[in-house]
DNA sequence: ATGCGGGATGTTTACGCAAACATCGGCGAT
DNA sequence: ATCGCCGATGTTTGCGTAAACATCCCGCAT
């Protein structure tokens, strides 16, 4: 810097100044000092900064695996959002969802450059570890209920899970079974009670729970068992690669999607529009989580306060092939229903 | 830390020998130090000592979007793998793959804290951009061909297309098809070379290139073609994806796989087990690319010297179900082949 | 002509840490 | 007993920046 000053026939300061972007500065000095900046290939030293500033212009996001595309996702809007504010994204992946990773990722990055934190977790394996952040550094939640301790931001699941489970009603199907995600979810936890108490409030009774844990090879064995019930002829899967093993059972078996059975999904991954049958689904708008985590917790740095409350993110229902009114019954009477 | 120093009545420069693990400190002085550490919830500051050190132990990956299997696989190794070192990981997207988008990229990046840059991409997107990099900070590139200009480190594309096209020919087939992918991509290419190589080597004629896009739906178009095709016993797709729509070609068009058809695929996803039938494919390590772009970045940053070439890592071939010997001939003399 | 106000620029200082150097004290060799 | 050496600790300093304050100069009102 000193050396661009030189240059410019300045003061280190008017560097600073012009580096900065500060008004105040004559258009010929500022032009000058661009010059010499370029010359002499100068870059602000952003930990010099940072030190001055006291903020790090970085904001953490902790996850666990990549593995699914709804972390990815996030964590791609995450970036990008925070990118357009001029804010870095620095990852902190952690291995095993226990306690003990949490707390290791979470001791990483207390000695890290972040201002703000984003989880990308269940809070509860949080509780215990985020009791040693340091203060300043807020944090913003994502697939979790703790909407009275944290800030959250997520998917309306269940109001996707909703529309999933009307949509298949207004069909004409006299229920819908369900496809669960993993127990430890949340995610999963709250589409499976939307769907219950969806079912209730329309006077129908849940079919007993089917689980998986998100992926398509227990979607096919899950599947399998639905195959032969042959009273199901509707199914709500609680994501989209579930559903695609399901429909792989149901196929191997069968029983025709969307003649025999109608199927829908959670999520609209880019294959859902692919699947044989194309499949309807419950578009999740990741972008948008990704842009309001950004948005809460620059919000929250900047108001200081400890904000707390819930942010949901509206879905949106995509009808493609798999879903389709209920054959019909044995017995006539009910094509004079509704 | 001057409060801390108090606290434990000692100096300040004893407290910074104690945060760094320095040897030279007596126990008793390091208990006591620990203790007012813990008490008055001191933390380092990573600005200041990244100030004072000139290194921000931070490393850059740039990449398009995260969309892909293998970006993102790469990307959680290098984060973990990063971690594992010492280092943090920021994350650059890159919305679009123009030349002007890698640009702005790497000129944000420069504002930034890091000491090395992982780039995910074709590296003639790269070139034009690049020039602009601080000169101290070392580049790493993977998915690129560029060994004579940077240092790369990438899967072998090429062992991995030559052990599926040798798995087939081993089989009994005649010729091996291929879908290809995108013409962008260099690992499409190589693939897609390696494919045509391994091939003439063996004698055989390649037959016409089939083309992708990476995508299931690209994969389903082309098998339709393919499926048409009476004398096409063998393909070799490009990726796992669309391999996945492939075979639902094949399925639709009554073609059987593998008794009629034979197919492969490339990357080993997740899903590629649960596949019907199971995806006979080429495993890619990305774990062991993260991995060695740490490595690599990490060496080049203590050598110091602009170290260059190619790191390759090898692929496994994973059969499963996919792949079987041709159905037998219409004129029987065939059966005394080889 | 004088003084005053304000915009443009320069000077000083501190951010928090750790390297380099300085100091102190105890123990063994002579 | 004296000296020297070495390990433990303290003191000084500067990393690159930007806020706060200081200065300068120009133009305008009196």
């Amino acid at each position: 810097m000193a050396d661009v000053a030189r240059l410019a026939g300045v003061s280190s300061q008017t560097v600073s100044r012009v580096s900065n972007g500060y008004a105040g500065v004559t258009e010929e000095t500022r032009r000058q000092v661009l010059a010499a900046m370029k010359e002499l290939g100068y870059r602000p030293n952003s930990a010099a900064r940072a030190l001055k500033r006291g903020e790090f212009r970085t904001i953490g996001v902790i996850t666990f695996t990549l593995a699914t595309t709804g972390n990815v996702r996030t964590l791609e809007a995450i970036a990008t959002s925070a990118a357009s504010e001029g804010y870095a994204v620095t990852l902190l992946p952690v291995a095993v969802p226990t306690q003990d990773e949490v707390r290791g990722a979470f001791s990483r990055l207390e000695e890290l450059a972040v201002d703000a934190v984003i989880v990308i977790m269940e809070v509860h394996l949080l509780d215990a570890a985020s009791l040693t952040l340091p203060p300043h550094v807020q944090v913003v939640v994502v697939d979790s209920d703790a909407g009275d301790t944290h800030t959250v931001v997520d998917t309306d699941q269940a109001g996707g899970s909703r529309a999933a489970v009307r949509h298949l009603l207004d069909l004409g199907h006299d229920t819908v079974w369900h496809l669960a995600g993993p127990e430890g979810s949340f995610a999963a936890q709250r589409r499976t009670d939307a769907w219950r108490r969806t079912l209730t409030e329309a006077g129908r009774t849940p079919p007993p729970l089917v689980r998986g844990d998100w992926s398509a090879e227990s979607g096919y064995r899950a599947g399998l068992e639905l195959a032969a019930r042959e009273e199901c002829t509707a199914v709500f899967a609680a994501n989209d690669q579930m559903a695609l093993g399901l429909l792989r059972a149901l196929h191997e078996r069968g029983r025709r999607v969307p003649e025999d059975v109608s199927v829908i999904g959670f999520d609209d991954i880019a294959e859902a529009g692919s699947f044989l049958p194309p499949l309807t689904t419950v578009h999740q708008d990741f972008a948008e989580v990704g842009r309001q985590c950004v948005r809460a917790v620059l919000r929250k740095m900047r108001a200081a306060g400890p904000e707390r409350g819930t942010t949901l993110v509206p879905t949106r229902l995509v009808t493609r092939a798999s879903t389709a009114p209920p054959p019909a019954r044995e017995t006539g009477r009910e094509t004079g229903r509704r």
